[in-house]
DNA sequence: TGAGATATGTCTGGAAAAGGACATATTGTA
DNA sequence: TACAATATGTCCTTTTCCAGACATATCTCA
């Protein structure tokens, strides 16, 4: 049972909380989207669409979370994210509120 | 900017996983929704509607995470709710799920 | 006695989100 | 050469979610 609570769990958190999950996926290593696609997909077992992934990215950095350049690879386009100042900081911030989730018996 | 990032990621979390927040609270101490929604906006600042919470409290019961007992509290009624086995294991899987996130598994 | 707090419940219209399709181009492989 | 994979983007329809309203009853305090 607890397997299967964990999994919904795991889910919960991505959909909901996505682009937490990819700044910190961008965090450990620059990324381009189909790339952060099937991390996500593998790592967390949940479907992740393009067709919400990239409005989403495109979103991040027009907010300032993420940093993009083009790499070319041949004749097709990369775009390679980092995670800029603001972005490290709005994740650093979420692990202190997980930090609090579990040490408080609140 | 720190502290608005705070505020803004405990409202995501209280608003997507408020079952989970619920079953903490009242693992602490038993609990009826009227106070469960004083507690949750006065705790983490966040306007709870009790439109939301009574037909989540009765759904978490339905499917077994919580028990009730109705407590006559001279003519008025309240029904207290106690956390059951099922609860208790979901947010010991949760709190796990967080330890994993914060020790940067990904 | 009237207002505000306590206490629990349902329901609905509009907004937000999700899913899937449409669109295009390159590269690798059978 | 055709198909699958890589790579990025938009758009529309359906579904889900949520804020606020509707509903009822008791208790406390001024």
């Amino acid at each position: 049972m607890t397997e299967s609570f964990k999994k919904e769990i795991v889910q919960r958190i991505i959909r909901n909380l996505l682009d937490i999950q990819i700044l910190r996926l961008i965090r450990a290593q620059p990324m381009w989207g189909y790339r952060i696609k099937k991390e996500v997909e593998t790592n967390f077992d949940v479907r992740l669409r393009h067709g919400a992934l990239y409005p989403l990215l495109n979103s991040l950095e027009t907010e300032g979370f993420l940093a993009s350049q083009k790499q070319q690879q041949g004749g097709r386009t990369r775009k390679v994210y980092t995670i800029t100042n603001k972005g490290k900081q709005y994740i650093e911030t979420y692990a202190n509120v997980l930090k609090e989730q579990i040490q408080n018996k609140t």
